[in-house]
DNA sequence: TTGTAAGCGTTATCAT
DNA sequence: ATGATAACGCTTACAA
């Protein structure tokens, strides 16, 4: 491709400038600071951005400044929905801003995660949001000398890196054993999937709930590494009734297996809520609907994404938040399926 | 924030050349075209890249060079868990690439498509993956103009752009009406939301079939431009039996839909399939293990995902496909929720 | 508020 | 197969 005729059709900063009769860094300032310029020179450079057409080269930019307008997200799954609705919010909010999003999935593994945050930070981005609270040292010391905002989501702790959004997870789920335990069920059941940090700590919340009562027993608790699926749900419960026949409630750490769970008791024709309680979490829209409706426990997900991002991009523009650590908190939603036993 | 120190610890190729005692247009092609160099010095630059732990300034070398290493993606929603299953192709393949994936969602408006297009043609991307074939005509026009491969996804049609890989919609779905028409039933509505072209041909499917056997009757259909749910699935089966008391099957455009038709079901005490056929779309997860199993044509979605970016590299490095079209087909999968009625 | 000068780190071109 | 040179388009630092 030839070199020569470069100049011809190229709208470059010095077109802008030219036409617009002032130099070329007062057309670039345009961009950045337009404050900065006298009302009348930033009303020439508008037309003849306008007029050229002219599109910055971000390359160009990126080299001259040594920053980058790229936010990196790290998460575990793409097609979680969870992460999805989490992505939705980052997605929504940064469209308003000038930073486009770097996505990167580390499909659970954290040797993958610490290779993409090492990837990232060679790469100097803007911002950086991750997911969870749990890095490898290493990786918490790639976090660390990130030289950028960065914001952990979906969960929150001591000791963040810089900022956090999320919520407890151990707090949802004690409150969601607590409410079964309510209603007057004593043999609840725990069923787990791909046990990551996050599940991990739904376990200790009914672990302590259970014993805060004196009703924990390590035979109502199934568990597996395996990933979650509906079909999953009810193959875990046929392994719980197998080792506890008498439970009379399940919490399930998400919404698919508790919706696996529900298949399951429909085939072998257990009664819910009658006989047997269920609830999940996440509060997926399907939960509402089913029949009976299931209990959940609704998380934040979109708000979670929406404020990771701003917050990042706020303090990327030096607008640091007052308060690191943002917790979004959870709702029980109380349906049917977790209503009292029939005598 | 120390901005003083940028020339002591920075590692350049020229430092990587100088190391290995070459000049630094031979680093550079240790990197573009490794075996352009000889033996000997292939060696040293090696070695020297490892010992300074050299990484890449990717906004000068596309400065540079003129072109990137990103591929654009455009799809219309994150959350939709059949485009999380294309984007998981996509990733997965891409990361065995040295390209990086820019992602950007439309939300089924082709307003927001057209805006995104623009914006992609003007940063160059080195390959584009877009959904589906009814571009507007301005977009339809950047896409042409886009100077890189481009490949859509998730339907065939004539004309494509460039390449293409999907399957037919209109053909699954006549295929899953024949299936349900074979099990003797005569009056199968139709349940369609969200009504995107895809989904469209679908309903083109349903209808022609119906025709074909003179069983095709507007009472039987019920649409809406509302994006899906579960519940949707019920409130739209609710609307569809009062127009139409005497339906004996259900097609839903998607799972998400046939599982709220199910539920409903089960609410207004319908037996199925004994009373009442269902059939979704898409195949999830769920399908198989719902109470009783639920029909539904599977779509290789991941392999989409795989097949296109896959392709788009090929092209991007020379290696252009034979067949620029390629179908995927579908599977009709078939359970119990449309074996034939009961007497 | 505006401008001048000097790169930023890499690759294309052309020559050897 | 290798190298010298000149961009690539923009911004920082400093000056006015």
């Amino acid at each position: 491709m030839g070199r020569k005729r470069t100049k011809s059709g190229k709208i470059r900063l010095t077109e802008v400038a030219k036409l617009a009769g002032v130099s070329p860094i007062t057309a670039s300032r345009f961009f950045r600071n337009p404050s900065a310029l006298s009302l009348s020179k930033r009303e020439r450079v508008d037309s003849a951005v306008k007029e050229l057409g002219y599109v910055p080269n971000l390359a160009a930019r990126a080299l001259a400044s040594h920053r980058t307008e790229v936010i990196g997200v790290v998460i575990p799954s793409l097609t979680n929905s969870v992460f999805a609705d989490v992505l939705r919010g980052i997605y929504d909010a940064s469209e308003q801003s000038r930073y486009s999003i770097q996505l990167a999935n580390t499909r659970y593994s954290i040797l993958q995660e610490e290779k993409l945050l090492r990837l990232f930070r060679a790469q100097k981005p803007a911002g950086l949001i991750v997911t969870g609270i749990n890095q490898t040292p290493e990786s918490r010391n790639v976090l660390e000398t990130m030289d950028c905002p960065v914001t952990q989501i979906m969960e929150i702790g001591d000791s963040p890196v810089d900022m956090m959004v999320g919520f407890s997870h151990y707090d949802a789920s004690f409150a969601a054993i607590s409410h079964i335990l309510e209603q007057g069920r004593r043999r609840i059941g725990f069923l787990g999937a791909r046990m990551d940090p996050r599940v991990q700590r739904r376990f200790d919340g009914y672990r302590d709930a259970m014993k805060a009562v004196s009703l924990f027993d390590p035979n109502l608790v199934v568990t597996t590494t395996v990933p979650t699926t509906v079909t999953l749900g009810g193959t875990l419960f046929a392994d719980l009734l197998a080792q506890a026949p008498d439970i009379d409630a399940v919490f399930c750490v998400n919404d698919d297996l508790a919706l696996g769970v529900l298949f399951e008791c429909q085939r072998r024709q257990i009664s819910v809520p009658g006989h047997m309680a269920i609830v999940g979490f996440n509060d997926l829209e399907f939960m509402a609907s089913a029949v009976p409706s299931l209990s959940s426990v609704r998380t934040n997900r979109y708000e979670m994404g929406r404020h990771a991002i701003t917050m990042v991009i706020d303090a990327i523009e030096g607008r640091r938040p007052q308060q690191p650590v943002l917790d979004l908190g959870f709702q029980l939603m109380i349906r049917d399926s977790s209503m009292p036993p029939t005598a």
